[in-house]
DNA sequence: TGAGTGACCATAATACCAATTGGTCACTCA
DNA sequence: TGAGTGACCAATTGGTATTATGGTCACTCA
């Protein structure tokens, strides 16, 4: 969880190595203490006691840093709406739940951590990398659900798989957004057991 | 359509005055040329002959009167959005259409009246009257849409239906509010599509 | 009397320059 | 040789002095 996930390209020098996990330790909490922008690499430099230059070495950017904090913080929340799935047994039910734990995980992180939510609020606005595969892995979570509902016989099997899986994210995206949520806070309340209710009455057979 | 639809308590002085229509005329001439912010009032003033102050005699402020402009824009929408509804006679259908009209004309706005989106995204964004109104408007189109197709045997009467209006609602408002669709420029080709689909499946009887 | 205004004020926007910042590179020295 | 750096540059940012703007009000004069 704590795992420095990779956004691969982003970084640089060698993949495995102490420095590199001491800045990743360091961003993360000088980031969510004064945020992205209050926080420059030199702070993080004098943090972990090499120059600036070093911390070069490891990555390319500090915007690639700051991928990596956010890829961070998204995959925790996806073990954390993998969690709750699978606590329930019948596909209906793993979708309310996945509603509801991505939109209240999504608010827990913008209340309790508002500065590495803006992280993640702009990368999803400028389509960080870290984003489009977080996005990719809810779709593919998605897909895994209704997988096993049509194969339960839980949900319909007409409409094209792609499509439905589409059509779903599309309905869960303003609470997945960072941006979109921050203007839809008056309906995190009900929306997801309203959302889930008729995605459910939409799928069934 | 181009009627000056009130936002009440904004307005001043005489309801039905032949400078407020001036004052209207010139504000959406140069809102939509020269964009809300870089419009003055002094301007305002200047291209109707009056003092600014006078302006004051008819507008609490410079943001009432960009409510009115608003308002106007949203109130045009609303109107192409009806007559689209209109043009099918099966709730089902309109629905689609009702979704795919939102989705064009918004997209339209944004596209060919930049200027006056702005204005749009601003009043959306810290809850104009303007904005308020015309989403309750949205909600009751649905709802006429929904209660004809209950009464036809077209969709289903089980769930409740506000929960059902709020649950559409918010599928459809993403592509309804201005900053949100800015973020969603991806998905409106498929999405009005493959939304009400998904929408009509949840509806099925 | 009331349509219309000039002068005025607090705040917000702008323009400007100095200080920082992200990022690189030739270089050191262990 | 390669882990680590000081010095450097272009581009932002921060701070600030100044101007422009939203908004009001006492006032005019037809």
């Amino acid at each position: 969880m704590m795992k420095t996930s990779s956004p691969a390209a982003l970084v640089r020098g060698p993949a495995d190595h102490e420095v590199r996990d001491q800045i990743v330790l360091a961003a993360t909490e000088h980031f969510s203490r004064y945020g992205y922008e209050k926080t420059t690499v030199s702070d993080l430099a004098k943090a972990i006691g090499f120059s600036k230059a070093y911390i070069y070495k490891f990555f390319e950017s500090k915007q690639a840093i700051g991928e990596m904090i956010c890829a961070n913080c998204l995959s925790k929340i996806e073990t954390e709406v993998k969690a709750a799935i699978d606590q329930a047994d019948r596909p209906p039910e793993k979708l309310r739940r996945m509603f509801k734990a991505v939109v209240e995980l999504s608010l827990q992180l913008f209340s309790q951590d508002r500065k590495l939510y803006e992280i993640a609020t702009s990368a999803a606005t400028e389509r960080w990398l870290s984003t489009l595969a977080y996005e990719e892995r809810v779709r593919i979570m998605l897909r895994g659900i209704l997988e096993e509902g049509r194969q339960s016989g839980d949900f319909e099997r007409k409409t094209p798989l792609d499509e439905t899986v589409m059509a779903i994210y599309l309905v869960l995206r303003p609470f997945l957004h960072p941006l979109i949520l921050q203007h839809s806070l008056d309906y995190t309340e009900d929306a997801p057991g309203q959302l889930s209710s008729l995605v459910l009455r939409s799928l069934s057979p």
